[in-house]
DNA sequence: GAGCAGCCA
DNA sequence: CATTCTGGCTGCTCG
């Protein structure tokens, strides 16, 4: 027979730093709950005990406090969200039928050696979980301690038999005490031997087994001087940290193994998970409420309009709901992610409209071609978050047209740094009130909360249709209609097409290129341990900063809020004083390509080896796309070894990759935009724009333009489009602040249409108390009126570069809009599967290379006609490295 | 989650 | 006076 018991504070602990605060509704923290139910149930599973139970500490002062006024004194107290979730954590064991134990004047680790030695007693074997190594003293033949640890943010748990101990310490188990006894412990406030660290005293017990052993050879004992005067002197400390150390096998417990056999989940665990939320949870556990849930009713929203909701479950029903929409002016829809259920909202008249909630699980007929109806082009549908919806259809096979109005794109036009566009947020700031029901929907929740769940979606869909009315007037206000319809909403289509498409990428490759990376990490990781006499962690920039500024002292650059900075400009000046620092250099560079790129991409691999990234359309402040699980906008390019992870990023059998990037779009719109005659005559001129300025800013001919200076005026040019100061221009390029002043100001007589252009942006903002681009993108800028100087100062910054960058993207949208189209029309097989802000990435068969790269640079040119050309260059190639040219 | 670091345009 | 260049995302540490 097996036990299993478990530390329960120390492993609640770390599930409480591990998984990311989690709240109910009601406000209830579950984060902690709901991380060590999913610990133990992977304990469970791997040990398969017969019995199960759980040990706590309690607050009270225990024996060991009573005789030593300092033990533990220096623990900190848990942070109130945790400690609200013990007595939670309690109740959902009780109802799970797991037996807790808990015992004034005890701590959890003498409740795990007493029923460790009961169990023994018993002929039973026993594992005891926990994070605590304290408790490896309590390792026999019969018992065996699981340690848990955590590490890069998951869960590892190491069996620690006397075997493996002993091979890790190199001394039996029950000398952990005498190993404490001798090292101390700081965090119980343990003294130990004074001046007797882990290094000697680990020795020492390799040495003599004891420390009754030890001080039984003393004064013969092998060891330094000073050591073995500390050690006279510090006897009667370690003997009394022996007895604090040592954990009790006989503590005043009721406890039979017998008693924690395994036993059937309580009723009130439905009810409890419930509470908590964790709905995946009770369908996990295969629970199920004790009361029948009611059936949905009618809903009425208001006193002269009534709702009826109705679910179909014939195709007939189907048939007369298709109808009605069909020849209504338009319907809302709201759904789960996955579509098994959507409601549909749909006003029959002035005073009467109907909701449909569409449910897989109850309907009957066709459901295929129930949605293939709803979303064919004939109903007009106003939807949340189209793209996301567009994918879902497209990836079922299903039609995904017909959509005439998004209120998340509609909120971020309106308001681009409210930070988020969800219902409950959109129909408060919009409509004034809050949503009529809870927010807590997924699939599960669906299934198992038929009529709450039905409700909260019901009124989803309804604030849909509200905001549909009131959402279009005030676009058209801001003069944003067209910015919706003839970009933002067809836009959904190509993403929804593009993510669905992926990249494709050789994992093989890639996988043997993290091997790679980590062999050169492991090397590089001893040298800087031999190089700093100790082993530290060099991805904490606080222990890296204590090796480099105070063990090594050298000089220290910059300050971050917690201390010196340790990032790769400092260190960069730090070089040549110290051969650690190049290998930190190189480590930080290794690290990062190792677990961004190899091992983060390997996780997002699909089984038919592409990558599917999600673009976001309502993140940016500009306009701009990002891109998330994962990024596939920030693929290393710049170094050697970083651009290998981009020929990793391949074309399909019998394909190639077309890429295709403007050139220098932001500094031809701020030509554009500026007005600037010379700027604009440079750009003209085809020569590379870069020489242009640097002849024209320190007055050569072009031809004897050298590289410096070409790269200090690629530098002011760039710093243009940000609102840089000629502080950074000067830290950008290693010169004095007086000379980059000198260059900014040589560039504004060379562009003098520039200044003006800043000058006027910046005003205009001030009075308007927004920027926009050229399609009337819109970004308020409440900054520009701050008392702060530095608000301000950010805010006259942003003014400036919002209009560039978010034009470039616009740009860039409609850019995609057409080459998508112009690939329809033209029947190609080729796909857009990329954006990178400037550049498109298209995938094709071979036979349409040629093809394609004209059409993508035509596009690309040919979207906006501006007062310069806009230039695109296009090259295509096998993998995206080559194809980037 | 905050703070740091580092990758991209 | 205190700062010092826009817009993103991810991984790691610390607690």
């Amino acid at each position: 027979m097996k036990l299993m018991v478990l530390d329960g504070n120390s492993i609640i602990n770390r599930a409480f730093y591990g998984v990311k605060p989690l709240t109910t509704r009601e406000g209830l923290h579950t984060n902690a709950v709901f991380g060590f139910l999913n610990m133990l149930q992977r304990f469970v599973d791997e040990e398969q005990p017969e019995a199960l139970c759980v040990a706590f500490d309690r607050r009270e002062p225990t024996f060991r406090h009573q005789a030593d006024a300092n033990y533990k004194a220096t623990r900190k107290g848990m942070p109130e969200e945790l400690a609200q979730q013990l007595p939670v954590m309690k109740q959902v064991l009780s109802a799970m039928a797991i037996p807790c134990y808990e015992l004034t004047g005890y701590e959890a680790d003498d409740l795990l050696g007493t029923i460790s030695r009961r169990c023994r007693q018993r002929g039973w074997e026993c594992v005891v979980v926990t994070g605590d190594k304290d408790s490896l003293q309590l390792i026999t033949d019969q018992t065996r301690v699981k340690l848990v640890t955590s590490r890069m943010g998951q869960t590892l748990t190491t069996d620690m038999t006397p075997a493996v101990f002993r091979e890790t310490y190199g001394f039996d188990p029950i000398h952990m005490i005498d190993l404490k006894a001798l090292m101390g412990d700081s965090s119980d406030n343990i003294p130990g031997v004074p001046g007797i660290g882990e290094k000697t005293a680990m020795a020492l017990i390799r040495r003599y087994g004891s420390i009754d052993a030890l001080y039984a050879a003393m004064p013969d004992v092998e060891a330094k001087p000073a050591a073995l005067r500390k050690l006279a002197e510090g006897e009667e400390s370690a003997r009394r940290s022996y007895w604090l150390a040592t954990i009790v096998t006989d503590a005043p417990l009721e406890f039979d193994p017998e008693d924690a056999i395994r036993q059937p989940y309580r009723p009130e665990l439905y009810d409890l998970f419930l509470r908590l939320e964790f709905t995946k949870l009770i369908k996990k556990y295969g629970l199920s409420p004790t009361a029948p849930a009611s059936e949905p009713a009618a809903a009425v929203h208001d006193e002269d309009y009534t709702v009826t909701v109705e679910t179909p479950r014939t195709d007939d029903d189907a048939a007369r709901l298709l109808a009605l929409w069909r020849k209504a002016p338009h319907v809302a829809v709201y759904g789960l992610a996955d579509l098994s259920v959507l409601a549909v909202d749909c006003a029959v008249d002035a005073r009467h409209g109907v909701t449909a909630v569409l449910r897989s699980d109850r309907f009957g007929g066709d459901w295929e071609g129930l949605l293939g109806g709803l979303f064919s082009g004939d109903i007009r549908k106003a939807a949340h978050n189209v793209k996301d919806m567009t994918r879902a259809l497209l990836e079922r096979g299903l039609p995904a047209e017909g959509f005439i109005f998004d209120t998340a794109l509609a909120g971020y036009l309106l308001d681009a740094t409210a930070g988020g566009y969800d219902l409950p947020r959109l129909f408060v700031a919009y409509c004034g009130a809050e949503l009529p029901a809870p927010a807590h929907l997924d699939e599960d929740a669906f299934s198992l909360l038929s009529d709450t769940a039905e409700a909260a979606l019901c009124s989803y869909t309804s604030a849909v249709a509200a905001l549909y009315e009131v959402l279009p007037p005030k676009l058209e206000e801001l003069g944003m209609t067209a910015l919706l319809h003839e970009m933002e909403l067809p836009l959904c289509r190509v993403l929804a097409e593009m993510e669905l498409a992926g990249f494709r990428i050789d994992s093989a490759a890639l996988a043997r290129f993290g091997q790679d990376l980590q062999q050169r990490i492991a090397a590089l990781e001893q040298s800087i341990y031999d190089m700093a006499g100790e082993e530290f962690n060099i991805n904490s920039p606080k222990q890296l900063g204590a090796i480099l500024f105070d063990k090594l002292q050298l000089p220290h650059g910059k300050k971050t809020k917690t201390g010196w900075s340790t990032n790769a400009e400092v260190l960069e000046k730090l070089r040549y004083e110290a051969p650690i620092v190049d290998s930190v250099l190189e480590y930080r560079q290794y690290a990062k390509l190792r677990s961004t790129y190899a091992e983060g991409l390997l996780r997002a691999v699909s089984p038919d080896g592409r990558v599917r990234t999600s673009f976001q359309m309502t993140v940016t402040a500009t306009g701009r796309l990002s891109s998330t699980e994962p990024n596939l906008q920030n693929i290393p390019t710049r170094t050697e070894l970083g651009s290998e992870i981009r020929r990793l990023f391949i074309a399909e059998d019998g394909n190639v990759l077309v890429d295709a990037d403007y050139s220098q779009i932001e500094l031809r719109l701020l030509a554009h935009m500026a007005g600037d005659e010379a700027m604009q005559q440079a750009f003209r001129s085809g020569e590379d724009f870069h020489t242009v300025t640097a002849a024209k800013v320190f007055h050569v001919p072009e031809a004897e333009v050298t590289h410096q200076m070409r790269s200090r005026a690629k530098a002011v040019n760039f710093g243009i489009v940000y609102g840089m100061s000629a502080f950074s221009l000067s830290q950008d390029i290693h010169v004095t602040v007086a000379e980059a002043k000198d260059y900014m100001e040589r560039y504004f007589a060379t562009y003098p249409g520039v200044r003006q252009y800043m000058t006027d942006v910046v005003e205009r903002a001030r009075e308007q108390g927004f920027v926009e681009t050229l399609y009337h993108r819109r970004r308020t800028l409440p900054e520009l009126k701050s008392a702060n100087f530095v608000q301000r100062s950010f805010g006259e910054r942003v003014a400036l570069n919002m209009p560039i960058q978010g034009t470039a993207a616009d740009v860039m949208k409609l850019a995609m809009l057409r080459v998508h189209d112009r690939i329809r029309r033209e029947g190609l097989q080729a796909r857009l599967i990329m954006q990178v802000h400037d550049e498109l990435i298209v995938e094709c068969p071979e036979r349409e290379q040629q093809a394609v790269e004209t059409l993508l640079r035509q596009e690309m040119e040919q979207v906006a006609a501006l007062a310069v050309p806009l230039t695109a260059e296009a090259h295509s190639g096998k993998n995206w490295r080559e194809a980037k040219g």
